[in-house]
DNA sequence: TCTGGGGTCCTAGGACCC
DNA sequence: TCTGGGGTCCTAGGACCC
């Protein structure tokens, strides 16, 4: 039997920023764009549970959060600093792991089939991290533990937050059998409201649909959804993860056709993507930019190039002339991104042509 | 609800080559 | 001049997740 825990860390941004301001603690507190007196124009990125109370959740529009509290703490994401308190957690995660997988800034699978033979051991092994998280870090986080990536990851959303939950492989049918079919891994806004025109109203529903049905409207992915729905997943916890894109996107602080602003931003973006790269030691192939006009309507250009570069420059020239050939004279636009992809790591010794 | 920024994976058509 | 099938790359877009 496999056994598989996910821990995720609650309301990470904001409990990163009560640690190092203890005083906002038991305050409403957020991490997002600035609310400036109502007329921001972001959203919510993480609301610790104080400011859950009132109604405030991670992906509402900042203005609405202000109104509904004014008072409370607003904060501007600090992602290095973010980014340096995960390593640590994740480093005291990967020591109780037989095989580690960290899915985003504050989230892992680990398998602990090896070192845990039975569910109680399981169990007792995401009590001494989650406690060992709490005293080293001071960072509270809850941790579902099941037979696979799946159920794990189910679980510890009902553990939230600071709790651990266990599901046993012959509970996982029932366990999921009762929610919101949106509530299902994998299932989003789309596909929920298709499967709900479906009559699947729940987890169970999907579970005893015909799963020949689902390939037909879903392709692959029916059959996918419909063993998650069941409990099922095989996939796993992958070791050796790379990194496939680096992007940089930013909304302009108000929606212009001017293309001197928007070069400039284009420009300031290519090179924070150009800074990362290095950072991380990736050639790139292929430049792209994302365009959203004032109505959200989205579109996207890329280039390969026909070597791998390095050159951080050759970013912005590609982003720009790509900018300049496809983008509707006229037209305002509300937000602006620059990616590289097609990754390579890069010694920085051979010459670049050499990877192309 | 008038909606950020960082990602992943999948699909699909067309180009191009054999 | 008309005709396949397979493989891979390029490009654009969509859905989803945190």
């Amino acid at each position: 039997m496999r056994l598989i825990a996910l821990v995720d860390m609650d309301y990470f941004y904001v409990a990163c920023e009560e640690l190092r301001h203890p005083e906002i603690k038991n305050r409403p507190a957020v991490v997002g764009s600035d609310p400036k007196q109502g007329e921001g124009r972001g959203v919510v990125m993480t609301a610790n549970y104080a400011a859950r109370k009132f109604g405030i959740r991670s992906g509402m529009p900042i203005y609405l959060a202000y109104r509904a509290k004014k008072d409370a703490v607003y904060l501007p994401a600090d992602f290095d600093y973010y980014e340096k308190v995960s390593k640590d957690v994740m480093a005291l995660v990967k020591a109780h792991a037989d095989k580690f997988e960290q899915v985003s800034i504050d989230e892992a699978f680990i398998d602990i089939s090896k070192r845990a033979k039975s569910y109680d051991e399981a169990l007792e092994l995401a009590k001494g991290l989650q406690k060992e998280i709490r005293e080293k870090m001071g960072l509270p986080c809850s941790i579902g533990v099941s037979v696979n990536k799946l159920v794990a990851k189910m679980a510890s959303d009902d553990a939230k937050p600071n709790g651990i939950k266990l599901v046993k492989e012959d509970e996982a049918k029932d366990f999921l059998s009762k929610k919101p079919v949106g509530d299902l891994y994998g299932v989003g806004r789309k596909m929920r409201k298709v499967l709900e025109d479906f009559g699947y109203n729940t987890i169970g529903d999907l579970a005893k649909a015909n799963p020949v049905v689902l390939v037909e409207r879903f392709k692959s992915y029916g059959a996918e959804l419909h063993n998650y729905a069941n409990g099922m997943d095989d996939s796993d916890v992958q070791e050796n993860w790379e990194v496939k894109s680096i992007s940089r996107e930013r909304t302009l602080e108000s929606d212009t056709s001017d293309r001197h602003e928007i070069t400039k931003s284009i420009a300031a973006m290519s090179k924070e993507v150009g800074e990362e790269l290095k950072k991380q030691g990736f050639a790139y192939k292929v430049v792209t930019i994302k365009l959203r006009y004032s109505d959200f309507e989205e579109s996207m250009r890329s280039r390969s190039l026909t070597h791998r570069s390095v050159d951080a420059d050759e970013i912005a020239e590609v982003a720009i002339r790509l900018f300049d050939k496809y983008a509707e004279t006229g037209e305002e636009l509300r937000k602006v991104g620059v990616r590289v992809s097609n990754l390579v790591k890069f010694s920085g010794q051979k010459r670049i042509t050499e990877y192309a």
